[in-house]
RNA sequence: GCCCGGAUGGUGAAAUCGGCAGACACAGCGGACUUAAAAUCCGCAGACCUUUACCGGUCGUGGGGGUUCAAGUCCCCCUCCGGGCACCA
């Protein structure tokens, strides 16, 4: 061989992703039904793999990369196992980034978000993602965020969208008001560091709360879905079940402030009540406030320090303050008296704003009660007798005392009897409580749907002058405008553009000024995934015909930290869509993956720490296989993940390795296809053994615990016992056929994890079609079957030798056998044998005394 | 404070049902090939003790206790780390 030839030959055996890579996403690109899923008459079951779609940020990060891996591997499995697959892929495309990106660079929102939706898309195409980019969504265009405003428009006329004053949540940063689930620890979820004021405005609302129960309850069934998630859940929602209690004020008052309805959960403490608290904010505390200075300053104070303390996030920490209002309240219950204060410690938003506080049994109104001198009356007793030191409040297996007609009951069926008296007497009723809001959708900003609405400024027939009036379909989209001078002031920059905010009203024709809020980014992300199975609709969202047959999706993917927002509210829209009579599922997502966080020197990855990798370079030094599959490989796909690029290096090292082997056996496995049965060497049978034991874990990992970790080290151990085997097949004491299985297995294998490197090996060993679509291999038991197995023998727990039987060796014999060996023997010596334990398969253990 | 996770070699991790702890990699060390290097291939590798060496022994899955023939795995208590909720009446 020249020189010349060899170099040529040792290029050709060399894996070069840089040359391997390109050339078949070129392919792919060139053939755009690659990964369309088929019509939905395909006789094949179907399964939908959904990835959460990303906000075009213009970079994908290393995070997204192990979304996508995970959520590839499974697609291109799937489609192997012969489901018919649905694997989209869209564009979260409104939001407050690109109105940055306006003002630093005077771009248009829409030109930035377009071209970095190109970049990304780039990018995702050099991973070899296996994405139906004809479901493609982009929700910033106006074919897809017209329904939302459709949306808009049925649950206003459902009475699901309404406005309402009320004290929201504003970021002074991003210029809006935030839900409450964007603000995080009293900050905004986008500025870390900016503290969340309170205002109060007017805004649109969906009532989320009206699904609340359902909400909840259907969390049960969500057993595909991790426990955590769940638990997040049920935290949020925050389902109370207690009793409303209406004191009545003594004295002389306004019609209006004549009761203090309270909220307790504890009725069956009501005897042991000895004041009324009302937040600060309560309509009544305002009213003693209007007739009195000196306690109106005082209130005013109490706020403030509730507001600071809400601000700083430390609303569990401030001291409890409260003043004496000098008014009474009379107890239903017992006809007492008792005053009525106001307590910095009560919040508005939560129940009625009013509590009874009974010291004795509560650890914030002991604390306050032993502060202020209230009284304190002990009315619960533990049911084996005995005065516990205060407060005192377990619930079970505790009874009333000095409760009057009530007195001996048990706390739970008292807090039933009490709440059904009250209601039967007129002052009171059993009532849930929940801790999750209406979601403000409002947003005083640009990039964003248009809410669908317009104010009627003359009024007509059933609306005031100034009512809202929502936009019939016909005049649907709304379209933002395209030239808008986006400041960071002044709320809404629509507000600012006439032509946009001076309409007609549709009714009677009159003059109309258009709402100018934009609505909330998580609407659009609410319902995206329907909009996938038909995504070129415009008559319709979707059909009911696709969505029925896609959903639910069977698989979503992706980070934890929408455990609350969007998957909440994606339960919220399913649920709201199926009472519209869109849909058949009552949940979005029969199986939610929530992958771990990737992590570089032991931090969360972040400019300002300086320890971000960027994908990009991987790709670039590695190829995508490389960096997909070390994705895949460093950590199980749950837990948080360590960058270390030796890791990335050593998967390229691995599949330069199977590179090798298979290139160099070519030959062998397009002569060992050729159908020509022969014996089996010792050879063939212990590699055979081997590739069908990997292929059953391998299979095994698909449909459960996705630990692709172990699965990818399986193939590795597979390729290392067929190298070292090396030598026994060029001297030729395997047969091609099984150098042929082996190989070809190991590439199909490798297919969902090295979509790239699949697909060239599979060509070059002479396979036609694409190796992802060719059927994923079967198991066959009885190749994988081990005729010898090891079994450790143990003298009192301790291992001392192992020792190696025929397969189908019964009890009788394993102990036989355990008992003859020699080194077994010698630890036995001179005692005797109390018990013998044989674990079929598993081990010995001689238990000697 | 309450509710979830988690803690295993120098590092990432494995052990799926109570049965050989550390698979598979990374980093490291030694060797082969090479004029040399890269690439590649082979080997060593939990800690400690013993030994010239082989052999052998003891300890070892955050800490303490328990159940069991047998515990990383189950039970009780504790520490630390991460996440969620938190005057929610």
């Amino acid at each position: 061989m020249s020189e010349i030839e060899k170099n040529e030959a040792e290029r050709q055996a060399r894996y070069t992703p840089a040359e391997i890579e390109p050339k078949w996403q070129a392919r792919w690109d060139a053939a755009p039904d690659l990964y369309a899923a088929d019509a939905h008459d395909a006789g094949k079951p179907k399964f939908y793999c959904l990835e959460m779609l990303p906000y075009p940020s213009g970079q994908l990060h290393m995070g997204h990369v192990r979304n996508y891996a995970i959520g590839d591997a499974l697609a291109r499995h799937m489609w192997m196992r012969g489901y018919n697959v649905l694997h989209p892929m869209g564009w979260d495309a409104f939001g407050l980034p690109a109105e940055n990106a306006a003002l630093k660079n005077n771009t248009p929102p829409r030109e930035w978000t377009l071209s970095n939706i190109d970049a990304m898309k780039k990018q995702m195409r050099r991973m070899g993602l296996s994405y139906d980019w004809s479901a493609e969504v982009t929700t910033c265009l106006p074919d897809y965020y017209r329904w939302n405003q459709w949306f808009f428009v049925k649950m206003f006329e459902k009475g699901l969208a309404y406005r309402k004053k009320s004290k929201v949540n504003w970021c002074p940063d991003c210029q809006t008001v935030l839900a409450n689930e964007q603000v995080i620890n009293g900050r905004c979820w986008r500025h870390e560091d900016t503290i969340v004021e309170q205002r109060d405005l007017t805004q649109w609302f969906f009532r989320i709360t009206q699904y609340a129960d359902e909400l909840l309850s259907g969390l049960d069934k969500l057993e595909g879905w991790p426990e955590k998630v769940r638990t997040m859940q049920r935290n949020w929602i925050g389902r109370s079940e207690g009793t409303l209690v209406s004191f009545a004020v003594d004295g002389e008052v306004k019609a209006d402030c004549s009761t203090i309805t309270v909220f307790t959960t504890r009725v069956d403490t009501i005897f042991g009540a000895t004041s009324v608290q009302l937040a600060p904010e309560h309509a009544l505390a305002k009213a003693f406030a209007a007739e009195d200075a000196e306690l109106a300053a005082k209130i005013e104070a109490l706020l403030d320090e509730q507001q600071k303390a809400r601000e700083a996030d430390d609303l569990g920490g401030i001291e409890k303050h409260g003043i004496n209002t000098g008014r009474f309240a009379v107890n239903p219950f017992t006809g007492e008296k008792v005053p009525i204060w106001v307590g910095n410690y009560i919040l508005a938003d939560y129940g009625t704003g009013a509590i009874m506080s009974v010291p004795a049994h509560d650890e914030r109104d002991f604390e306050f009660a032993t502060k202020y001198g209230l009284g304190i009356k002990r009315v619960i007793a533990p049911k084996k007798g005995g005065e516990p030191e205060l407060p005192f409040t377990a619930e079970d297996d505790a009874v009333l005392i000095d409760s009057g007609e009530w007195t001996g009951l048990g706390c739970v069926e008292a807090q039933r009897k009490m709440a059904a008296a009250a209601k039967a007497k007129g002052f009171g009723e059993p009532t849930v409580t929940y801790r999750l809001k209406d979601w403000g959708v409002s947003r005083q900003r640009y990039w964003g749907t248009p809410i669908p609405m317009v104010y009627c400024q003359n009024g007509h027939e059933g609306v005031e002058p100034g009512g809202v009036v929502a936009l019939p379909e016909s005049a649907l989209p709304v379209l933002l405008p395209a030239q808008v001078e986006i400041t960071q002031e002044g709320g809404s920059p629509l507000g600012r553009v006439p032509e946009f905010l001076n309409t007609t009203c549709p009714v009677c024709g009159g003059p109309a000024r258009r709402e100018t809020d934009t609505m909330d980014t998580f609407v659009d992300s609410s319902w995206y995934f329907y909009r996938y199975t038909d995504a070129k609709n415009d008559t319709a969202p979707f059909s009911s015909d696709k969505a029925n047959y896609w959903f639910p999706i069977d698989q979503y993917i992706g980070g934890v930290e929408h455990a609350i927002l969007h998957l909440i509210y994606s339960r919220f829209w399913t649920k709201v869509m199926r009472d519209l009579g869109l849909i058949n599922n009552d949940e979005p997502a029969e199986r939610l993956f929530t992958q771990g966080m990737v992590i570089k020197d032991g931090a969360k990855m972040s400019k300002s720490k300086g320890n971000v990798v960027s994908p990009d370079d991987m790709i670039a030094r590695y190829g995508a296989d490389a960096t997909r599959m070390y994705a895949l490989f460093a950590a199980p796909p749950d837990r948080d993940l360590e960058w270390q690029e030796e890791g990335v290096a050593g998967i390229s090292r691995f599949l330069g390795r199977v590179y090798r082997f298979a290139t160099k056996y070519v030959d062998v496995v397009r002569d060992g296809r050729k159908p020509h049965i022969v014996g089996r060497t010792e050879v063939d049978q212990k590699l055979l053994r081997s590739l069908h034991q990997t292929i059953a874990k391998i299979t095994q990992d698909f449909s459960g615990r996705w630990h692709f970790n172990t699965s990818i080290a399986a193939i590795m151990s597979l390729i290392n016992e067929t190298v070292a085997a090396e030598s026994a097949i060029d001297a030729e004491q395997a047969s091609p056929a099984a150098v042929a299985e082996i190989i070809r297995n190991l590439i199909l294998l490798l297919a969902p994890f090295a979509p790239f490197f699949a697909s060239e090996l599979w060509e070059q060993i002479g396979e036609e079609g694409v190796v992802f679509r060719t059927p994923w291999p079967v198991a066959d038991e009885e190749l994988a079957r081990e005729d010898e197995i090891e079994v450790p023998v143990q003298v009192n727990g301790k291992l001392v030798n192992v020792i190696k039987l025929p397969a189908d060796s019964d009890q009788e014999a394993i102990k036989t056998v355990a008992l003859a060996d020699d080194k077994v023997k010698a630890r036995v010596e001179g005692k005797s044998i109390v018990k013998v334990i044989v674990v079929p398969g598993k081990l010995v253990n001689l238990v000697v005394k």
